[in-house]
DNA sequence: TGTACATCAGTGAACGCGCGTTCACTGATGTAC
DNA sequence: TGTACATCAGTGAACGCGCGTTCACTGATGTAC
């Protein structure tokens, strides 16, 4: 057995209270928002002293960075596990859906309002590329079907993104739009933008979704 | 004449300093973001002491809400001034990127991650509202041209929010649409989630209007 | 099985800091007669 | 024009607070022989 899946009781208890603190940083985000993050206060509610924490985490920033990285790798398991029976984009977009209404702090700590000076490590970002490829996979659009616009010809020069997939502009463009339209129904409706108004969001995520799969207009 | 017009000077000062006090809070949300925002730290760069803010405003809290009321003010004359030369969504659609990027931070205010607990005061909401208004008109949908949805016929009984605007259910989707598509590629390049890509944030952002307005394979 | 030592989790005291906010005050500006 | 008074902007001291972080320490757990 080689030393990788070895694991010590003191490793496994350092494990455990890591992930206890970031399950109260997640709950003190999602109750006072990300500004009122205290380390000291994760530690009283877990009844230990501050300083104990420092143990587990260097600082209060990369508790931060690692509640982003958690982040980032949830929603791409999400993605795989929605793409495993093979591409298919209504499966992403509802697995998207609720993994966000799942916990809706945890959808903003990705795409919502960003830190000034904050820049997330080059890990977090490579995860960040990750997530692309099941969506290019599921946004494969068979043969050149309809006009190039100047924008396919603009993503055929600027595909660095798509990271060696071999999609067709059509492709590339299908993907970042479903990325887009889906996020923006999405977002609107997690931050509330929609309470009030009277309309039920899901309908309008899956009008979207029915959209982007083949609007009845063809 | 009336007392509406007559501005007395220590009113025009109380306004002047007001407006300071403003233009100090954006630059350091600008500069630090949201948690940073501190009374202390503008007074101190306005060369006052802390607690003569408290002439101009209540609390840190009041200070915020006026804020997110300019920045909700400010959209809807933008979207108001760009409507005046009558209906036309890509002129709506251009306003709208024009004003984010111009300072993103005041879209963030406004679309960006929600604070727990945090409602905004009725009179906010309802310019919120105010903005549906243009929206509405550079939307409308001549005739019934496309079989209505199931989502239409959930809009026909769900339209609160239209506040009495006479628009049929396919204008409403179209509205809904167009404000969910805007907003999702917009809030991704105002956020960063574009840069590194490659790809020109402004093609994606005109290929979604034009597909909005009239996409090639109708 | 027992002893000696190393590792490491957690504590309590302490640091300096900046925060929001209150209070009693000074001094300048405006108003009434 | 001058005097008496009211208004109000801004100050400085003070409040209690919680923050991130360091440090020297205690005591429990694990390791080597």
């Amino acid at each position: 057995m080689a030393d990788t899946g070895a694991e010590t009781p003191r490793e496994r208890y350092r494990a455990q209270v890591r992930a206890e603190i970031k399950k109260h940083a997640r709950e003190q985000l999602a109750t006072a928002g990300a500004s009122a993050l205290s380390l000291n206060a994760i530690a009283k509610r877990m009844g230990m002293s501050g300083p104990a924490l420092y143990r587990y985490f260097a600082s209060r920033d990369e508790l931060i960075t690692e509640l982003i990285r958690d982040a980032y790798r949830s929603l791409a398991d999400t993605f795989r596990a929605a793409a495993a029976a093979g591409p298919d984009l209504p499966a992403l977009a509802h697995a998207l859906r609720g993994w966000a209404l799942h916990d809706p702090h945890r959808y903003f700590l990705i795409y919502g309002t960003p830190v000034p000076g904050y820049h997330a490590p080059d890990d977090v970002t490579s995860i960040a590329r990750e997530i692309m490829a099941p969506l290019l996979d599921a946004c494969a659009v068979p043969p050149p079907d309809t006009p190039a616009t100047p924008f396919h010809t603009h993503l055929e020069d600027h595909r660095q993104w798509a990271d060696g997939h071999p999609a067709a502009p059509a492709t590339l463009h299908r993907a970042l739009t479903a990325w887009t339209r889906l996020h923006g129904a999405l977002s609107l409706e997690l931050a509330g933008h929609f309470t009030g108004m009277g309309f039920d969001p899901e309908l309008l995520f899956t009008a979207e979704l029915d959209d982007l799969t083949g609007p009845p207009t063809r």
